[in-house]
DNA sequence: CGCCCCTATATTGTCTACAATTTACAAAAC
DNA sequence: GTTTTGTAAATTGTAGACAATATAGGGGCG
């Protein structure tokens, strides 16, 4: 289902799995934003040692997730609107070089298995179900990183900020109006992939996001004001 | 000159200073790339315990410089012609952003202090230095990358991919007849940022950095095959 | 002769204790 | 009453010891 997490080969170390069970409290909002994370807390709070801790938290650090300041302590990032937009910066420039390198480098049957995937979640969505846009939109948004299949790409959206996107859309409560329009904004992605034209894969995915940009933007700006 | 990194708002950890060195020798090849690094051999030749290096080595991971594998250990990061490549396509979406919003975000003032740097730059390379070109260039990607203000961006840059770069172009003795070529790049990418037209300073900047690879791509090639 | 398994060694992962730094609080000076 | 300064408590940074895992080598078995 939502399973946007592909983490290790085997996610064996305790440390593996402290900053999976700590990236997954933060992003859901378990760990409020912006909240004092103490070393010593988490420690009998996972039950492991403050060096897995510290361990964990520098990955957390990476992904953008938690900010540290040497000899004062580590915090939840907090979430702002000049923070949202600078990662959905970020998105635009990266994953849309994803889209044109998908359009490159993607096999047919890879393409197929997308285009599959598309008309499944437009059965559900078709119901109004309207969850599943959620988890849709970013199984959407993972296979087209992954079929780019630039590692470096890769890694820095599925493990730098792609938890950071899913903790704003989480905590301001995903699921609107975007719905039915950004299945066709899809829709035309896929097209574009399966046409091979990079230049037109990439101009979709870029506007797609920076509409999604502004549609997140709004709720924001909403919110705050009440 | 060189001054590349701007680490820290004070670089006071022990840490820290062995994460610069460590990547200072990383970069310029004192540690071999694809080397293996014993966490108590660089614990003794730098003189402190394994727990720093280990939180050095977490750091250089981040940044691409060292690969870990649990419970094996880990190693200088390989350098390719596929992750050459990869890097740039990186590098080109990034900087492409960047320089979009630089042309939407720069002062006046910074604008100026980017165009004396170029005259300067300029006047050196007249004379046939072609040393200052690495530290030029560089020098003037750092500024348009912080001209984005996008923090996010920047982290990804500086103290993502960056080093990176460097480790590529010392390894393979850059300095080469892009010299002129790239300053007069340079110059139309400033004149696109100073009449704010981000769509043409983008375009600019992804080209520009489009050469660049194929340059040094050419290069690394015709030396494999020695 | 080749393959597999078992043991010894080395290396990494984890824990606990200690050192250094920051923060909070209170007392004293202005 | 406000500010400054010194001391105590708490938190992070660092070090070294122990546990778990992987690697290499040799011996046994097919």
């Amino acid at each position: 289902m939502g399973k946007i997490t592909l983490p290790f080969e085997q996610p064996v170390t305790a440390a593996d799995k402290t900053f999976i069970k700590l990236r997954a409290d933060i992003v859901e909002g378990d760990l409020a934003a912006g909240q004092k994370l103490s070393e010593a807390e988490l420690s009998t709070k996972y039950g492991v040692s403050r060096a897995v801790v510290r361990e964990a938290m520098n990955r957390l650090e990476s992904s953008f997730l938690v900010e540290r300041k040497a000899n004062v302590g580590a915090r939840v990032a907090t979430l702002s609107v000049e923070g949202l937009i600078e990662l959905y910066q970020v998105r635009e420039s990266l994953e849309g070089m994803a889209a044109r390198l998908a359009a490159k480098n993607m096999t047919d049957k890879e393409i197929a298995d997308l285009n599959k995937l598309l008309s499944k979640h437009f059965d559900k969505v078709k119901d109004g179900e309207s969850y599943y846009q959620e988890a849709g939109d970013l199984d959407f948004h993972y296979r087209v990183i992954l079929g780019s299949k630039n590692q470096h790409l890769i890694d820095m959206l599925i493990n730098g900020i792609y938890h950071l996107v899913r903790m704003y859309r989480v905590q301001l409560g995903m699921a609107g109006p975007r719905v039915t329009t950004a299945f066709d904004e899809h829709k035309h992605i896929v097209q574009a992939i399966s046409n091979r034209d990079e230049e037109l894969a990439e101009m979709l995915m870029r506007r797609h996001i920076l509409y999604s940009k502004n549609n997140i933007e709004n709720k924001l700006i909403s919110m705050q004001s009440n």
